[in-house]
DNA sequence: GCATATATATCGTACTACGACATATATCAA
DNA sequence: TTGATATATGTCGTAGTACGATATATATGC
């Protein structure tokens, strides 16, 4: 279905844009939804990290790190204010006493159970609409 | 295909959380791309509202906020910034001499194109991932 | 032709990630 | 073991960007 020449149409750009503006709109609303439990948004995603881990071994500030897609010692600041805000608890892992692993309060859980329900329920809304949008693009090039 | 109670489950958070992440990953490429074109993400962001921009009318400052989701001056200031690294070239509207008509560059036209190129190869990639993973999470809830 | 609304602009502030650097613990080789 | 190096986390100052408060110019409606 692609043109022979490798040029972007207007249509290209406009699909992309409005790619940009869709995702936009999610993590606006994501954003929102975590303000108003009184959570910034790196927060909120951090403990959505924390309580979607998978794995034989605990979260650590590391690990945190990574799925986040930011620098260890931005980890380190971002568990250190979730701790002051009580909603981590931070212990020395006992088979390697270099690492930290991160435990949610009650707290969290409780605020992280409503907005995951929120979010669950828009990425219900959304999800049609996006795929149709990747859909385009895929078919694109 | 939903459970009784509207209990979650580990898999949902799990769900959840690989949804932020391939978007992260998504948002990180994209910002490390405009990054070697040397644009910040924002930047970038605007030059393709500007360009993919469909309508009669032109892009204007307020029209850009809207599609970017931020506050109109904070639009103001993003726009100075473009047109201060040549980008972006900023006229008065004839009609009305409050608004600002927005143009790109040749420059800003050479790197966007660019990168619009890499970012629809990219989403030739992710769009098959992220459909699966917003499936996943439609199907619940 | 005044009152109000709209569009854009300016300036100081706050938040958060980073770079540079530091410390503690592990690991490995000799 | 010991020492060298790597890994995990922590600290502090800096920078970038959006916002709030506020200001100005132009439109619009009565």
């Amino acid at each position: 279905m692609r043109r022979l020449e490798d040029e972007l149409t207007d249509a290209d750009y406009e699909a992309l844009s409005n790619l940009r503006y869709t995702l936009r709109r999610f993590i606006d609303f994501s954003a929102s939804a975590a303000q108003q439990e009184g959570l910034p948004a790196q927060q909120h995603q951090a403990l959505l990290a924390i309580r979607g881990h998978r794995g034989i071994e605990a979260m650590t500030i590391g690990a945190l790190a990574e799925r986040l897609l930011i620098a260890p010692h931005s980890s380190t600041e971002l568990v250190g204010r979730l701790v002051a805000a009580g909603y981590v608890s931070r212990t020395a892992d006992l088979t390697d006493k270099r690492k930290q692993t991160l435990t949610l309060t009650e707290k969290a859980d409780v605020v992280l159970k409503r907005l995951t329900k929120t979010h669950i329920a828009e990425i219900k809304e959304l999800a049609p609409r996006l795929i149709n949008i990747l859909r385009d693009l895929q078919r694109d090039l």
